[in-house]
DNA sequence: ACCTATTAATAAGA
DNA sequence: TTCTTATTAATAGGT
């Protein structure tokens, strides 16, 4: 604006840009902060230079302030929304959890053996019902797995047996021949004791 | 600029304020426009109106995309912060809800009368010790909250036969001087069966 | 950074 | 709002 127009293109050389940067960039500040005083106005400018270097200038509170003020304005516009949108998602889903685990802790509050006084006398027989139902289902499951530890036992015994009489043969094959009289054996050596469970 | 210096302040006159806002205004995203090409910056502006109206310009990409840059460039700068911090609380907070709910579950499962075979013989002998002294707990409970009920029920009971008393007493004044001889009456016609609970 | 000739912006009026 | 125009403000180029 003095001594000769200026074309509007960028300019090439970088000495000159970065003057003209400085020059402007301090007038564009300025005329910010005199529209914003003389009219009243909040006003945020972002300037990045061509190297990445930020410049800004926020009227009236802060520049987070602004783009706040921006955000809420625009409404739903697209970073602000998605993240928005995740926080209440997320809060919901908090929420969510948070009553199932207020159900399933109501449920378990017994466990520690306290608690039981804020519950109503109906709550506490439903409780009791069901804590014998579980029980019965409990003892039904360690019937069945001890009857199969049992089948599995008898079954090893049965090959033990087997395998006790087998060898028993061979040794009174091999001291058969030379008679030494009778020979006083276990019956079953190899038998082994099926495992205790404390009922 | 132009017929005369223009104080530094706020125009008190609304329609000159209203004329120089819009002046001033073009003007500076103008200005705006010139340093972004001249320099090779990406430059925002946001500006809202005394009376809210919001005006924007941003070169080079969306105020968005600007409103991003300048989040990272500022590192954490509250909003962004914020926001930020609170999506990872949250899923922080969601992932600890559901570690408590899968635990909670665990011991819960057996509500429903299934499940009871993928646990391991030890783990139900546990849970049959945990139910029964739940139960334990639970038969207490309930005792000390009927006891409670019995005492109430019978101090109503106290309380009705006083009434009942008085209320024979009256009617025995009010029949004693015609002398229509002995009255069967009901000892004591008040008084209210206790409520039955089921054991 | 400072100067200053020159251009651009704009206040007031229509 | 927009146009005009007198006047001021901004600034390009040089130092």
């Amino acid at each position: 604006m003095a001594r000769g127009k200026v074309q509007m293109k960028r300019i090439e050389n970088p000495v000159h840009r970065q003057v003209t940067f400085c020059k402007r960039r301090a007038g564009l500040l300025k005329k910010a902060k005199e529209l914003s005083v003389l009219c009243d106005a909040e006003i945020g400018v972002l300037i990045f230079s061509a190297n990445g270097k930020l410049y800004e200038l926020s009227t009236k509170g802060t520049m987070q302030g602004l783009v706040g003020r921006y955000m809420k304005s625009t409404g739903d516009t697209q970073a602000d929304h998605d993240e928005e949108k995740q926080v209440m998602d997320s809060k919901e889903e908090i929420n969510m959890l948070k009553n199932e685990i207020e159900f399933l802790k109501k449920g378990l509050r017994f466990m520690s053996g306290g608690g039981v006084e804020a519950m109503t006398l109906d709550e506490l027989h439903m409780l009791e019902k069901h804590l014998e139902i579980w029980i019965y289902h409990i003892r039904s499951a360690k019937m069945d797995i001890m009857s199969q530890e049992i089948q599995l036992l008898k079954t090893k015994e049965g090959i033990l047996n087997a395998a006790n009489n087998y060898l028993q043969e061979k040794i009174d094959e091999q001291y058969g021949t030379t008679n030494y009289g009778p020979v006083i054996t276990n019956p079953h050596p190899l038998t082994i004791q099926n495992e205790i469970y404390q009922f």
